[in-house]
DNA sequence: CTCTGACATGTAAATATCTACATGTCAGGA
DNA sequence: TCCTGACATGTAGATATTTACATGTCAGAG
């Protein structure tokens, strides 16, 4: 039910149109919730059915403009308190680097320093976006901006990561014989 | 098609049963690409059909273990240099972050103290594993120390992450006139 | 005026994932 | 000996997600 959850609290936010919709989850949300516009259309549909969204506009070319309601924003309130957060994390770029044991070394590295590039890509991004958007007083871009702060945090992490990860396969980790990964960091335990 | 590469990479690191990888799965991989036991049995069934992976032994109450063949390393190997990554991430507890402007301030701060203890609890179990775990000459274990040290980094952040946004929410950050959370770690840019 | 590309909304079918059901075995403690 | 809980494997049905198909509008460049 994430998606349910994740429109409406765009709309909170602003009203906007599914196509706006979908591109915020090529954004702010992308970083936590991805969706495309075929999952994003049906699921309106089914908002408005229940009364948690209604169509407050409308526009050139078909454009519909949806605004949360009062019970919406009831819903939102409710799944906070009614139910367990899910900790869990998806990722599949991660687990690929758990695979590189399955490739030559020159090709492992040449692979971290691809997914370096996107990583420092969407880093800066976001970094632009924090200094560039108008927060205003809006709550629920308010949230927004915790959320890219968060993703911001994460992509910054990732490229620390993989420059550790690169210097332990240069080291001979995913070889027979070499050195095995030490705990490097001590953190906070 | 990530559950399955999941499977062969674990099935690479040592021959085991589909109950043995469920709970892998609670684990290590727990931090990257989640699954259950519902999922993974009829995906060993495929890799068999598939010739990617054999029985190689059986044991009490029926126990099947598995063993990746070099068909199935290959498929790895395939995987890693054939398809583009993709570098989305899921994470309902960050959405749900996102979302806490919906709740009075007091229920927002004990929310994140909640994902708090949390991410503690799962940043602890990794460090303990780092320390504990043998992580010897097996290439696809080698891999997985990799994964477990992402996994640690990650809930260090979250950690330091959820007290930024509670000292940001405790300032009123999601309150209308509160100071908007301004860019605080000009991080690498 | 025509063309192109961004805007805009939807549906269909195939996969993937989750929740619940269903069944049976074996080891160890009471 | 009986009971319990961990071990162990599976299937069924409901949801969620992805990929591909399908259609049409409008603004601006050439």
């Amino acid at each position: 039910m994430s998606l349910r959850y994740a429109l409406l609290d765009l709309l909170a936010g602003d009203p906007m149109s599914g196509y706006d919709l979908t591109g915020r989850f090529t954004v702010s949300l992308a970083n936590v919730w991805p969706a495309q516009h075929s999952q994003i259309y049906p699921e309106l549909a089914r908002l408005v059915q229940d009364g948690l969204i209604v169509q407050t506009g409308e526009g050139p070319r078909g454009r519909k403009v949806y605004s949360i309601t009062p019970a919406g924003v009831d819903a939102i309130t409710a799944w906070l308190r009614e139910t367990e957060p899910d900790y869990t994390i998806r990722a599949e770029s991660l687990l690929r680097i758990f695979c590189l044991w399955a490739l030559p070394t020159d090709e492992a590295l040449a692979h971290l320093a691809h997914d370096r590039g996107e990583f420092t890509r969407h880093r800066d991004e976001l970094a632009t976006m924090i200094e560039k958007v108008d927060w205003g007083d809006n709550l629920s871009r308010r949230g927004a901006r915790l959320s890219i702060e968060f993703g911001h945090r994460y992509y910054c992490e990732l490229v620390e990561y993989v420059d550790w990860a690169a210097a332990q396969i240069e080291a001979g980790a995913l070889r027979a014989g070499g050195p095995v990964p030490a705990p490097t960091l001590k953190r906070t335990l």
